[in-house]
DNA sequence: TTCATTATTTAGACAAATCTAAAAATTTAT
DNA sequence: ATAAATTTTTAGATTTGTCTAAATAATGAA
């Protein structure tokens, strides 16, 4: 059983992993708001408990255990998530801090049962992708352009983010629904994705990737 | 705003100050499994928080303050008992751990939504009293005969505990629906009750007295 | 390649909550 | 009322997670 802190980091390493690996100590200190020695000194707890594979001055990889826990806590962050919308009615935008805490609630009973409430659902309100308890994430058609890697083709389908600031600028990019796309590279300094539209070459932020949603091949 | 700790302890004095008040340091070490040493610790810190008033040696009892932070406590704990099993198909004896971990979420927005979406209930699945978001409890006709005051007066209407050897000993006793009963005093020392039943003294004790149900006057 | 900059780690300290062992206060029994 | 037993508190140590300041390693620029 890991602390309601080593479960903060295990998930924020997870989180992390997704725009670099390894993941490297400044990087998990400005996200987790402490300082870089805090989390040297965690990263050692968590590799003494084989979570992590942690090479110093190197940075962190989850291991298999660290990663089936860290991939748990997402799930249960992402179906309070939902229970929070689809249920007691709050914002998609209200959500995140309440889910922030839900999710260190120890009970595989209480999850599966609401799991079962919630009928099985496979996308949280932000649209991302909620894990099954096997740690298996749906093989949805479509998926969130800032989870896609490079060479992987497909087409815009939807976005889920709706303001019209947001839609403006797509429309300026020329990022429209039913476009086709091409991930060239992922950037690891900023996560941001260059990418081929209609043999146009451009960089959109993370930012913009993460609200995009994209039906692949 | 209060630790995860300083929660607990302020809630397990609220639930034994209705056995004896002040509650004694012992009385909390046993309660929340630890050592009197380090209760006194807490309670110099609840103190200086002014959330008790703390004599030494002679224990301690809630402040105004520390008595509405408790009341919430209660509030979610209960709350969220009704969600498990109503919602949730748990049973009534599978849900204390999980509302241990619950009730200390920080959210006034979630438990007044959670409190909406259960249709504002008055009891938990134990027959015991929600407090509302003002923290007054319910005035029900019915109130559980160990909650009850010396001198009180009512009439037994219900059990919250159905298990055949309950309900024989009962029946044993002589407590049986729709007799009358009139409290003579709470022991202190164990929190059983001295009552008068059709001109008959006896005690009983304060597990069994938790489960009869007594619609007062 | 060597120096400067940046990133990371080490060393030592601190706050929260707990513990053990010993001291002090209170209660009980004679 | 005094001694013995019990309860409570104090003193000092421990663990977890954090911090600052200083040291070390890695990276980037001339």
């Amino acid at each position: 059983m890991q602390s309601y802190t080593e479960e903060n980091y295990l998930k924020i390493i997870y989180h992390l992993s997704e725009i670099s690996n390894p993941v490297l100590t400044n990087a998990i200190a400005e996200r987790i708001q402490t300082k870089a020695a805090s989390v040297t000194d965690m990263l050692k707890k968590l590799s003494d408990k084989e979570l992590v594979n942690y090479v110093k001055y190197q940075g962190v990889t989850l291991t298999e255990k660290g990663k089936s826990t860290a991939i748990n806590i997402v799930r249960k962050h992402r179906l309070w998530e939902v229970f929070l919308v689809d249920k007691l009615n709050f914002k998609w935008d209200e959500v995140h801090d309440v889910a922030e805490e839900l999710e260190h609630i120890q009970s595989n009973l209480l999850i599966e049962r609401l799991d079962e409430f919630l009928d099985f659902p496979k996308v949280d309100p932000h649209g991302d992708l909620i894990p099954d308890k096997y740690g298996n994430f749906a093989d949805l058609s479509f998926a969130k352009l800032s989870k896609l890697k490079p060479k992987d083709k497909g087409t815009i389908t939807g976005v889920s983010e709706h303001s019209s600031t947001f839609l403006k600028h797509l429309e300026k990019l020329g990022l429209t629904l039913g476009k086709r796309i091409e991930i060239i590279e992922v950037l690891e300094f900023d996560g941001s994705v260059e990418l081929l539209v209609e043999q146009q070459k451009m960089n959109i932020s993370r930012e913009v990737a993460k609200h995009i949603l994209i039906t692949k091949n």
